[in-house]
RNA sequence: GGUGCCAUAGCUCAGUUGGUAGAGCAAAGGACUGAAAAUCCUUGUGUCACUGGUUCGAUUCCCGUUGGCACCA
């Protein structure tokens, strides 16, 4: 069975530069596991791998997909796992066929232990149901939900509007309850998945991140930025590809809210919140083997090469 | 130099008609199976600037000191 190597971790720590080292040695592809950097004209403020990194070792899931179309988890599992499972069953040798780097929480969950078959669900029902819940209110949806799917209401996060909206829309499509689907069973792959998670000091990351926010700004976000705005239409309420933090603080700069200083003191803040949340996300794993990155990489990389 | 105002949590500020205080943000922790860089939840003791006075009791009132701001010279 072929070996995929996953590398997991927060923001800023440094997945890019070494799976590009471990690709080159294990002459091996790399499959991005991130929601953002598969869109073409998010380069910059994503952070996603130059054109010459690409060059050096083959990328997938890297600016594929366009702003204009929607995209979630479970496409991104259907079309990774379908990779996935041709590069293993063409992997002759026994070193990594390839690695999964990406900071994605639920798309690795969804690779890696796969997703629940939930029925898609019609774009109008969700635009139904977001206008009402804007026009009635968190109290409504919860009614809606306890009447629909009382079984997901004793368990759900009520008090989180995606949630709700989401069992929602998926009862009224289906026509059968949203608990009904969710049967979270464990998927197997055809392949052995060693998981790597990399970690640094916090206060270091938080300084790298920073940092990478100020280099952002010199490169370019700016104008990478006002451009996906304008050819969405500079819409006011931003679709999902531009939430994304980055984007939705450059527009208010764009509107003209907020100074340049403020922007990037909030980029920086929304990313050292969100490195938060992923670090939250991986530590009740215990499938992974960690990895401190304040070392040298052949070092690093000799610790990882003890793992396969 | 004179007068007035201000000094409270890491930051911005409430407040206590005298019984030692609370919001927002930050920060930390957490949840999360098709929006996931999204979304949501939990957590607030700090010489209430310093010194002295009045008082049973002062962060609150009074005197002074220091620092800041404004106005007048």
């Amino acid at each position: 069975m072929g070996k995929l190597v996953v590398i997991i971790g927060p923001t800023g720590v440094g997945k890019t530069e070494l799976s590009l080292r471990l690709a080159e040695r294990w002459k091996c592809p790399i499959v991005n596991c991130d929601s953002r950097q598969i869109y073409k004209e998010l380069p910059i403020g994503t952070a996603a791998p130059t054109e010459e990194e690409c060059k050096r070792v083959k990328h997938y899931f890297v600016g594929t997909h366009s702003l204009h179309e929607s995209y979630n988890a479970g496409q991104y599992a259907r079309e990774a796992v379908a990779l996935l499972a041709s590069l293993s069953s063409q992997a002759t040798e026994n070193r990594p066929f390839a690695i999964l780097s990406g900071g994605s929480m639920l798309y690795l969950d969804a690779v890696c232990y796969g997703l629940d078959d939930i029925p898609s669900t019609d774009s109008y029902v969700r635009e139904q149901l977001q206008h009402q819940y804007q026009q009635y209110g968190i109290q409504w949806l919860q009614e809606q939900v306890k009447k629909a799917d009382p079984d997901y209401y004793t368990e759900a996060d009520c008090r989180n509007p995606q949630r709700l909206l989401h069992c929602l829309e998926v009862t009224l499509s289906a026509g059968k309850p949203y608990s009904s689907f969710r049967t979270r069973k464990r998927e197997n792959r055809p392949w052995e998945t060693i998981y790597i998670g990399l970690m640094r000091e916090r206060e270091e990351l938080y300084k790298r991140i920073n940092q990478r926010v100020n280099r952002m700004m010199a490169q370019g976000l700016e104008t990478e930025a006002r451009e996906a705005y304008e050819q969405l239409g500079n819409p006011s309420v931003l679709p999902n590809a531009l939430n994304t933090v980055g984007y939705r603080e450059m527009v208010h700069f764009i509107r003209g809210d907020w100074s340049r200083e403020e922007v990037v003191r909030m980029i920086q803040q929304n990313s050292r919140h969100y490195a938060k949340r992923q670090m939250t996300w991986f530590r009740k794993r215990n499938d992974i083997h960690w990895i401190q990155m304040n070392q040298p990489i052949e070092t690093i990389v000799e610790q990882i090469e003890t793992f396969l």
